[in-house]
This record gives C-alpha cells, structure tokens and sequence, in this order.
DNA sequence: GACGCGTGGAT
DNA sequence: TATCCAAGCGT
C-alpha cells in the first residue's frame, strides 16, 4: 500500500464524488489481507468470501491459508471427502457453509470447467452464493463493475448518505444505493466497493465509530445532522447458552475431534443437560447432511466410512 | 421478512 | 460476567 493517489478523474462537472475521496484512501490505508494480493484466484476469493461470511477477518487468515494450499482449485476440494472438508473448517463456525462450498467447488469443476464463474447470475445459482457472495466475487476477482453490498457497506451508506445510525433491516434498494456510488472505470468500481467495506470495517464501525479519522467526515450525512440516536427497531439479542446452536456445536465438536466413526454413547456425553435436545439437535444435523448414521448404530461426518453418495 | 445457524474476541 | 457483534445464506 502506501501508493500515491494515481489521479482518479473527477466527475465531467468538476465536482468530487465519494469515490474520489475513498478509492485513494483505500490504497493508501487498506488492510494488506492475504485474499487480496494480485496473485489470489479467482477460487481463493471465493474461499475468503465463504469463510468471512458471518466470520471476523482475524479468525480466518490462517485456516484460508491452509485451505487454498490443499486444494488449489476447485477439483482438488471437489474430489475430497465431505469429512475432511468439514475438519478443515474446523471452528470457524456455521459449518453448513463449508458442505455448501463443497457442493459448489464439485459444480464449478462439474460443469464450468473448473473455473470459478465471472457471471453475477451464474454465481448465484451455485449452493452458498447468494446476493452478496456473487457480487464480491464478480467484482474483487473478476474485475466487474457491480455493486457489492455487505453489512459493512449498509452501514456506511446509512450513515453517509441517508444520515443515520444504523442501517435497519437488508432491502432490495440496497443494491442501487451503492450503485450509484461507483465510479465508471471498472477497476475503480472494485476498488471503491473495497474501500466502502474497508471503511465500515475498520472507520465506520458499529460500536464506537472513528470519526476523526473518517475521509469523507465532511461530507457524511449523519455527522451533519449531528449523529442523532438510531431510533429505528432494536436487534433481538442473540442468545447462546442452551441453545440448538451450541448443543450441535458439541455433537459436531466431538465428530471433527474423532479419527472416525464415534459411538452413539459418546455424542451422548457431550451434552447430559438435555438428552431430548440432544437427540432433536442430531437428527437436525443428520437431516443437514452434517452427520450420518452407520448400520452399526455408531455415527460418522458425511463420507467419513467409504459409503460414497 | 423473520428465523436459525457456530464461534470467540471485544467491551 | 454478560452482551454485542462479525465480508450471509437458505428456508
């Protein structure tokens, strides 16, 4: 980073628009993420962008790094068993999201030739890719001029643009909010879609935003306004402790611990509290295709015994 | 549109 | 210690 602002052109009237002031800041204060390096495919965004879904930055460096030198492409995951991609994953969490880029790295090397598809609509057909996942990887591997919206962006645009707090609830109009945000170069639009993200994630955040070293704190809406109080409907808390969420977080734990198959005696222990909810949180990750059951009673991760689809 | 889905760091 | 929150997706 640290490059000199390459002379992004000003608006045909002379004014200067968000992305004059972001797509500079953005090469000059970006975060040096290893997904984001020139040489990173188009197959290893898409892995950051899966992993990151829901994920902080820090926690997924290292596991993003290990996976791409596995498997370097989409075929090598492809023809590895459902039980090592899950143990991979290892605690990165949601692991549905790991079964799905399974599923999607045996599409692109099915059907698109091994290749990670460029198009927004083709991108969001494969399992696990949806509205934000497709435009992230069109854009920040493909180069293409599409909005990419993410929580981050959300935000900063609540902010900014319409002057509140918060964003609210996702909407459809999201979409063409930032769309007109971006410059008309194709590479500026990307970048710009990086430093809309950049900025929420490090500047503009939820708990405490940094506004004294915002780059656009002159011109956001919010600050105008005199950053009045989020008035709109309240988050629900998210509860955790006794929940389906930790209990099959256990089960899934014992399974990824195991060097294989495990008795039904063992899921048990993992969690006493509540045999009920036990039993109706490992039928759910049966019903998920997180676990199977083998004819011998004891339980295994997908693919784990040689029972091949 | 609301809900369920893991995990762990920050405050 | 408890709560908040993190580059969403599928149903």
């Amino acid at each position: 980073m640290g490059t000199t602002t390459s002379a992004t052109t000003a608006a045909t009237d002379g004014a200067t628009t968000l992305a004059d002031v972001l797509v500079p800041w953005f090469r000059a204060h970006a975060r040096d993420l290893p997904w984001r390096r020139p040489e990173t495919t188009a197959w290893g965004v898409l892995v950051s962008e899966i992993m990151l879904q829901q994920t902080p930055v820090a926690r997924v460096e290292e596991p993003w790094r290990a996976w791409l030198e596995r498997w370097p492409r989409p075929s090598a995951m492809a023809a590895a068993p459902a039980s090592d991609v899950l143990r991979a994953w290892g605690k990165l969490g949601y692991p549905r999201r790991a079964l799905r880029l399974h599923a999607a790295a045996q599409a692109i090397a099915a059907d698109h030739d091994d290749v990670v598809p460029a198009d927004v609509e083709t991108l969001e057909s494969l399992p696990g890719i949806g509205t934000y996942t497709a435009r992230a990887v069109a854009a920040f591997a493909h180069g293409q001029r599409v909005p990419v919206v993410d929580t981050n962006v959300r935000r900063v645009v609540a902010r900014a643009v319409h002057g509140d707090a918060e964003a609210g609830a996702a909407a459809a109009r999201d979409l063409a909010d930032v769309e007109v945000l971006l410059p008309r170069e194709t590479t500026d639009a990307a970048t710009m879609s990086a430093a809309l993200m950049e900025l929420g994630a490090t500047v503009c955040v939820a708990r405490g935003p940094r506004c004294a070293d915002c780059p656009i704190l002159d011109r956001c809406a919010w600050q105008h306004r005199g950053r009045p109080a989020w008035d709109g409907p309240v988050r629900k808390a998210q509860t955790w402790a006794g929940t389906d969420r930790q209990v099959r977080g256990r089960l899934l734990d014992v399974l990824r611990g195991a060097p294989g198959p495990v008795t039904a005696a063992a899921l048990e222990a993992a969690w006493l509290t509540d045999p009920g909810q036990r039993a109706r949180c490992l039928d759910s990750l049966l019903v998920d295709g997180l676990v199977e059951p083998l004819a011998d009673g004891r339980f295994a991760l997908p693919g784990e015994a040689g029972d091949v689809g």
